[in-house]
RNA sequence: GUGGGUAUAGCUCAGUUGGUUAGAGCACCGGAUUGUGGUUCCGGGGGUCGAGGGUUCGAAUCCCUUUACCCACCCCA
């Protein structure tokens, strides 16, 4: 028989148990995070019309986009979760509350070529929360909070949340008289971070901007100030540009609540080189690095949307979210070696070790424990006591029960601690009260635990 | 889509100007230890050297074709 060889398609990422278990932790701590600000889940098809994902047309989601054909159904794997959350919203929109805020976590596509920490199939974790015809701005600045949240409960710390409005970009680019080239600027400028100043000032004055409106492009997006100080800066400008002072308003409202919401200031930054290369964004966006790897760019990125669903709805929708890329983020965070090891991955509490032949002892034992809530596993394969006890160790169970033929006599059980080595005869409920104690008293571990110290970036590009 | 690189065991890789039967570490399995794992020692299984063609007495090694993968750019999470 010719046997085909196993393999997984580049830019898929498939992980062992003990990985996943880590991956499986932070997917959950997202998730509690976001309906701890009381936003909705929602699940929808991985799969829908190809006329429906490609509603907008043209760019690069036509070409990375995986598109099939299954009889004379057009099908497409969504690309991200904005449109299908656009789709659904018109399409339910007389069953939802609104604003309607909602969190999904899933795997979206992308057939573009796969590189270190780009996926083709990857998970997004995203927040939206859409108004009916308006929404607060208020809405606006309670995502730096969702954000601080979200990464503080996986515990990483050394991170900042970058905030803009494009309006004032767009604004500041009307006053230049630039409005035409606006798109662009900000494309160009959104690399500094990346390139640079000067290569972003090459690539001004390759697009055609005069030098003297690169200089002040540039200038007007230094980063070196605080946040009082960009928005006095910003102060300087107001009254020339009706669009530039709305931004000027919402961005001051964004960064007002900030210490209400319980974001420290260490972690929020505004920063006007943030602009977001998406084009749908028309007000606030936010970005957030690592401290320690910018080079890895935004792990969460989202802004502010006036028409979410124009492509299917007259109603208008604006709208504001983010989108956290869940696994790159794992994948970088493993990389770097900050999952933290002391993370319990063992898929149960307490394993039972049957010695004998007769198994009804172990099942009484292990239906003892799962009444209790411990996650239990009944080893049955009748191999050495040495190879089950190497089964304990490759799942990394925190505590065995064996049960031989002295303790079934006896109606007692031996526990066997894991990591320590210790164990003891105990009799039957004195042992499972024993097991029920010892896990509950166990600390909760965060997925992330990251160096004590910051490590000196040696990540030049080569 | 553009540019560069790589392909040898499950994984990470070594392999001399082309020369016996292609190696290491990790992983896996067994034994030392038949009621005790994770450490140690000993042993074992596992490879069409990506595929196809060519040069040669002889190819993992040189040449051609092809496929896959990796890195970077574009763009993004």
């Amino acid at each position: 028989m010719k046997r085909i060889k196993a393999r997984t398609l580049s830019g898929f990422l498939e992980l062992e148990p003990k990985r996943q278990a880590q991956f499986d932790c932070m997917l959950a701590l997202l998730a509690e995070s976001y309906r701890l600000y009381g936003f909705h889940n929602l699940d929808t098809p991985l799969m829908e019309a190809s006329e429906v994902l490609l509603a907008k047309g043209g760019g690069e989601t036509e070409q990375q986009i995986y598109r099939l054909t299954k009889g004379d159904a057009d099908l497409a794997l969504r690309f991200d979760l904005t449109v299908p959350l656009a789709k659904y919203v018109a399409l339910h929109y007389n069953e939802l509350p609104f604003p309607f805020r909602r969190y999904q976590i899933g795997k979206v596509y992308r057939g573009e070529r796969a590189q270190r920490g780009r996926f083709r199939e990857f998970y997004q974790a995203d927040i939206d929360v859409i108004g009916d015809g308006s929404l607060d701005i208020l809405n606006e600045a309670e995502i730096p909070a969702i954000i601080y949240r979200s990464f503080t409960s996986l515990g990483l710390h050394r991170f900042v949340i970058r905030v803009n409005n494009r309006k004032i970009l767009s604004g500041f680019y009307e006053i230049l008289g630039l409005q035409a080239e606006a798109a662009e600027i900000m494309r160009i400028v959104d690399k500094l971070d990346k390139i640079g100043a000067e290569k972003v000032a090459a690539l001004l004055l390759q697009a055609g901007i005069a030098e003297e409106a690169a200089r002040q492009i540039l200038n007007f997006s230094s980063r070196a100030r605080t946040d009082a100080e960009v928005l006095s800066y910003l102060e300087g400008f107001l009254g020339r540009n009706t669009r530039f002072d709305e931004g000027y308003a919402e961005l001051k409202a964004v960064a007002q609540h900030l210490a209400d919401f319980g974001v420290p200031e260490t972690h929020f930054a505004l920063d006007l080189t943030i602009a977001r290369g998406l084009d749908y964004y028309t007000g606030t966006v936010y970005e957030t690095q690592l401290l320690d790897h910018p080079e890895i760019g935004s792990v969460c990125s989202g802004g502010r949307y006036d028409d979410l669903a124009g492509y299917y709805t007259d109603k208008k929708l604006p709208g504001v979210g983010i989108s956290i890329g869940l696994t790159r983020l794992f994948y970088v965070l493993e990389e770097q070696g900050y999952l933290n090891p002391a993370l319990p991955t063992a898929p149960c509490d307490v394993l039972v070790l049957p010695m004998t032949a007769e198994l009804s002892p172990a099942i009484a034992l292990a239906t003892r424990l799962r009444q209790s809530g411990l996650r239990t596993q009944l080893y049955a394969e009748g191999r050495k006591f040495k190879a089950k006890m190497s089964y304990a160790d490759k799942l990394a169970v925190p505590f065995v029960a064996i049960l031989g033929e002295e303790e079934i006599a006896a109606g007692s059980v031996t526990v066997k601690d894991m990591q320590s080595g210790a164990q003891e005869r105990l009799p039957l409920e004195a042992a499972c009260r024993h097991l029920e104690d010892k896990l509950r008293d166990r600390p909760a571990q965060a997925p992330i635990r990251e160096p004590e110290a910051a490590p000196h970036s040696n990540n030049q590009k080569d």
